[in-house]
DNA sequence: TTTTGAATTGTTATATTATAACATAACACA
DNA sequence: TGTGTTATGTTATAATATAACAATTCAAAA
C-alpha cells in the first residue's frame, strides 16, 4: 500500500483526518513492534496533539483532556509524563521557543536515535512544519567539527511566514 | 588599536576580564553612538551576564543583583525588563532551550537588524559559544525558499561537548 | 490462579519562569 | 522650572514544570 506522504504546509482544506490516522497508525505499529504500551491516555494525548499542525502547550492539552474520558480532573504531571513518553518514542517533538509540543509525521525516521529536525513555524497562523534537511545538519556538523565540538542534539526553530499567510497578506 | 578577537570555547584560564571589558566598552560605544541610555542597572546586568560564558537564568541574575547596589530587593520585572532592553540592543541573546541569557560578543555584528547566530552549548560545563556561519544560515534559507517560507528569525542551539570537556573525559 | 514486581496513573504540593498593572522616580529638553 | 517621556519600583498573579508519594493496573512467574 502506498504510504500517505506528509508534506509541509499543506492547504488548510487538506484531509486532516488522514494526518491523524497515519500518525496514530504509525505509533500503534511501532509500539506493537517494540513491545511498548500505547495506553489509552497516551493514545488520546497523541490524538489531541494531532488535532492541528500547530504546536500545543501542555496546559492546553491538559485542559482538553480534562472533562472528558475518565472521571477525575487531571493534574499537570499527567500530561507532562505522557508528553515525556511520547517524546522518548519520537512521536512528538518539543518546540523550545514556544514551550509547546507537536506531532512528528515520521516517528520511525532514523531508527532508535532521535532525528535532526528543523521546524519552520508561521508567526501568523501558528502552523509548524518539520523538515529534515541534510544540508542544514551538515552545515552544523561542519561548524562543530571545526570547533572540536561533538554534537548530541540540534534545536533548529525558524520563525516567519508560511506560504498561505504570505499569500493572504497581499 | 587592534581589536580583541573573541573566540569560541577559549581555555578556562583565558583573560576573562578582557571579555568583560570589551563587551562593556562595545555597549557603551554603541549607546553613545545612538543616543541610547546604558543606565547603571543595565550596565550592571550586562556585567553580571558576562561574569562567565555560561547562559544565566533571569532569577540567578536577579539574585546576584539583589543585596548589592541600591537598597531595595529587586523584583522579577526589574530583571526581565532590563534583559529585554539588552536583547533589543543586541547586547545579549536568549537561549530558548535553557530559558537563559548570554552576552553577545559582537553586538554590532550586522547593523541594526539582529544577526543570525548559532549557539554551541556544552552539556558538561555549561559554556556556550556564539557563531555566525553563513553556511548554516544559507542552508536554512535554501530550505525556506523551497517551502515558500519567509524567514524572520532563526533559533539554532546545538547541545553537546566542548573541546575541553571532551579532552577531560578521556 | 494467585502472587509479585514493574510500569502507569493519580494526587498534592511546590518550584521555576514570566508578565500585567499601576506607582514613583529620574531624565531630557523646551 | 515645568512637562512629557523613559526608566525603575512594587504588588500581584499568570504560565510552565517537577518532586514526592499513593493507588492502580498490568504482565509474567510461581
Amino acid at each position: 500500500m502506498a504510504k500517505h506522504q506528509p508534506r509541509p504546509f499543506q492547504p488548510q482544506d487538506h484531509n486532516h483526518g488522514r494526518c491523524v490516522q497515519d500518525a496514530l497508525a504509525a505509533a500503534q505499529a511501532l509500539c506493537a513492534d517494540q513491545g511498548l504500551r500505547l495506553t489509552p491516555l497516551r493514545r488520546r494525548v497523541l490524538e489531541l496533539i494531532w488535532e492541528s499542525h500547530k504546536p500545543q502547550g501542555a496546559y492546553d492539552l491538559l485542559e482538553r483532556l480534562d472533562g472528558e474520558e475518565t472521571p477525575g480532573a487531571k493534574a499537570p504531571p499527567t500530561i507532562y509524563r505522557t508528553l515525556e513518553w511520547l517524546q522518548a518514542q519520537g512521536f512528538v517533538h518539543r518546540i523550545e521557543s514556544l514551550n509547546a509540543f507537536i506531532g512528528c509525521p515520521v516517528p520511525d525516521h532514523g531508527g532508535a536515535e532521535p532525528h535532526a529536525s528543523q521546524f519552520f513555524i508561521c508567526e501568523a497562523c501558528g502552523t509548524a512544519a518539520e523538515l529534515h534537511d541534510d544540508g542544514v545538519a551538515a552545515a552544523i556538523h561542519r561548524q562543530a567539527k571545526s570547533l572540536g565540538f561533538s554534537v548530541a542534539d540540534q534545536t533548529v526553530e525558524i520563525k516567519g511566514r508560511c506560504p498561505s499567510c504570505r499569500e493572504a497578506a497581499r
